[in-house]
DNA sequence: GACGGCTCCAAA
DNA sequence: AACTTTTGGAGCCGTC
């Protein structure tokens, strides 16, 4: 495997070969900036590992000059994940004091003023010389002394895949028809008033709501003021949510929940986001890969891509003879917890297809809605409710199951740190948490004291809990992405990304590819395909499977 | 006027 | 229907 090295020299970009271990191999080749991408083109054909500080800032613009790359390490996610694992705890990397490596994407891209996406000539510190040359061979060195080397490099190649993914959704964009969003918004809302005024329909729901509230100038927006204007009315609630207001009976809660919906809608996706968002019939979001310490992806820049609401999924409309396949991994958490724990009936309730059906076939519960909640208490940490009631019903059936996660709570409650399948690891509690049981633990402590820190301890507990499944199946997900972009490039035929099959949505647990209509069904099989490889990859022979729900549609609205 | 904390709601 | 996890963003409101 041949690893080349990308970094800025003053006046260029350096392309430094490199062997396994991070030693030099020959000597670096200097490119002038207008040469860079086709130097990475020249060399693309020997397929590489390329090795770079950051994947959004190097690939955005070599997919600019339309070259694209195949696989990288990204230094920068790598770093983050090697710094924390349990699995290179005693490695010089980890052992390190605090480097400029450390920081997370999420806090550069809050730094503007650092950089900007193309401004290669202000490059953060660590990029002017071979610190990346550098910093490659410490993380190679903590990658070989690791427990299991394969199982960390495995998510260290998924995690800077996901990168070349996020980057590529990022160029290519979500087709997005401005036209139909501003339909449904003048449905909803009335057309686009000027400036800041309200919406007519809006202004109407609002004229209604004052009238039912005999409160003519009321701001529904003013949780205090709207809480009393309610008392007023003889309606005693502690809070204005909306699942709070509809067990209220009174001829004002219709208009006021109709108000706080188009308020929603109008904020959150109305004509401000549409005119931020959305350019050239493409919708860009900005993807933080790593960007939750779960390892799940985070999104940011007002495009608030990953809560992307059903409302408007029916301005995303295919290109003419275009289709969109949209495929979710159904119940895959769930189906994550059986696979990582080894629990071979909870294994087995999964096989048919529907996991919850199987979880009543098995005879814990009675019910279809009983075996989520259950499941969902035991994934979570629920302690009350009818999922607190459940959950510890699964005990008896899915013992191995319930062991894992209930382990991974008490570790959490003790302040210690949990692993996912691959070997992300959660972190430690911070120095207030720690000061809080040791306060609870001293001779002195009131039991107000015990109690908080009691409280703070089951609360960590529920993170370390939920870490575990979340994170593991947020490392599938990047199996499976990775493994799709590689089948998708297959079919392309050498076709330019946006010329063939491409991913253009991913939701945690759902992809969303474009593609020519008469391609849809090979697409299917890609998806299909790739699931079932990300399952082997991570669990080798155990039998348990991921079955997918797949739609083939004209505008993402339709699927689901 | 900037900033942080709070409430509320969208997603998985 | 929530309960129980992880997020980002808008708007409000008190403080500086």
């Amino acid at each position: 495997m041949v690893f080349v090295a990308v970094f800025s020299l003053p006046g260029g970009i350096a392309l430094q070969r490199l062997a396994h271990d991070g030693a030099l191999d020959g000597d670096a080749q200097a490119v002038a900036e207008v040469d860079f991408a086709p130097a990475v083109a020249a060399l693309e054909r020997q397929h590489p590992r390329w090795v770079w500080d950051d994947t959004s800032r190097w690939y955005a613009r070599l997919l600019e000059a339309h070259v694209r790359v195949e696989r990288c390490v990204d230094l920068r996610l790598s770093h983050a994940i090697l710094r924390n694992s349990s699995l290179t705890a005693g490695s010089a990397l980890a052992t390190a004091p605090g480097c400029s490596w450390d920081g997370s994407a999420l806090e550069r891209l809050q730094k503007p003023t650092e950089h900007t996406l193309f401004d290669l000539d202000e490059m953060p510190a660590n990029d002017v010389t071979e610190d990346t040359l550098a910093e490659f061979a410490t993380q190679r060195a903590a990658i070989a002394g690791a427990e299991d080397p394969a199982r960390i490099g495995l998510l260290l190649a998924a995690e800077s895949a996901g990168a070349l993914v996020a980057a590529e959704m990022m160029y290519s964009g979500l087709p997005w028809r401005a036209d139909i969003h501003n339909e449904i918004l003048e449905s909803h809302l009335g057309p686009r008033p000027i400036s800041g005024r309200r919406p007519v329909l809006l202004d109407a729901t609002l004229r209604r709501l004052r009238a039912e509230l005999e409160a003519p100038a009321l701001n529904p927006d003013s949780p205090s003021e709207l809480l009393k204007a309610l008392a007023v009315a003889g309606l005693m609630v502690t809070s204005t949510r909306s699942w709070e207001l509809k067990k209220l009976k009174h001829p004002a809660i219709e208009p006021l929940l109709e108000y706080k919906k188009l308020a929603r809608l109008l904020t959150a996706n109305g004509w401000h986001w549409l005119d931020s968002n959305v350019r050239d019939g493409r919708f860009h979001p900005e993807y933080v890969p790593g960007g939750v310490v779960t390892g799940r992806w985070a999104s940011t820049g007002g495009g608030g891509a990953l809560q992307l609401p059903k409302q408007i999924r029916g301005a995303v409309v295919a290109d003419p003879g275009w289709k969109f396949v949209v495929a979710d991994a159904s119940q895959l958490e769930p189906r994550i917890l059986a696979a990582l724990s080894g629990d071979r009936r909870m294994v087995e309730a999964g096989s048919a297809g529907d996991l919850y059906a199987g979880i009543v076939a098995g005879g814990a519960v009675e019910t279809r809605d009983q075996a989520k909640v259950a499941m969902l208490g035991a994934m979570y940490g629920a302690t009350s409710g009818e999922s607190g009631r459940l959950m510890p019903r699964l005990t008896k059936t899915y013992p191995r199951a319930i062991a894992m996660v209930e382990e991974a709570a008490r570790a959490g409650e003790r302040g210690e740190v949990v692993t996912t399948r691959l070997g992300r690891s959660s972190p430690r509690p911070g120095a207030a948490w720690h000061a809080n049981q040791a306060d609870a633990s001293g001779e002195t402590g009131t039991e107000a004291d015990a109690s908080r820190a009691r409280g703070q301890a089951r609360s960590w507990g529920r993170f370390t809990r939920n870490f575990i499944v979340q994170g593991s199946a947020a490392e599938w997900a990047l199996c499976w992405m990775a493994n799709l972009r590689r089948g998708l490039q297959e079919l392309s035929g050498g076709a330019w990304i946006t010329d063939s099959p491409h991913l253009v949505f991913f939701m945690h647990d759902e992809v969303v590819v474009h593609c020519p209509a008469s391609r849809v069904d090979a697409v299917e099989a890609a998806i299909r395909t790739a699931a079932e490889e990300a399952g082997q990859l991570m669990f080798g022979a155990l039998p348990v499977t991921f079955p997918l729900t797949v739609a083939i549609v004209d505008d993402y609205g339709k699927a689901k």
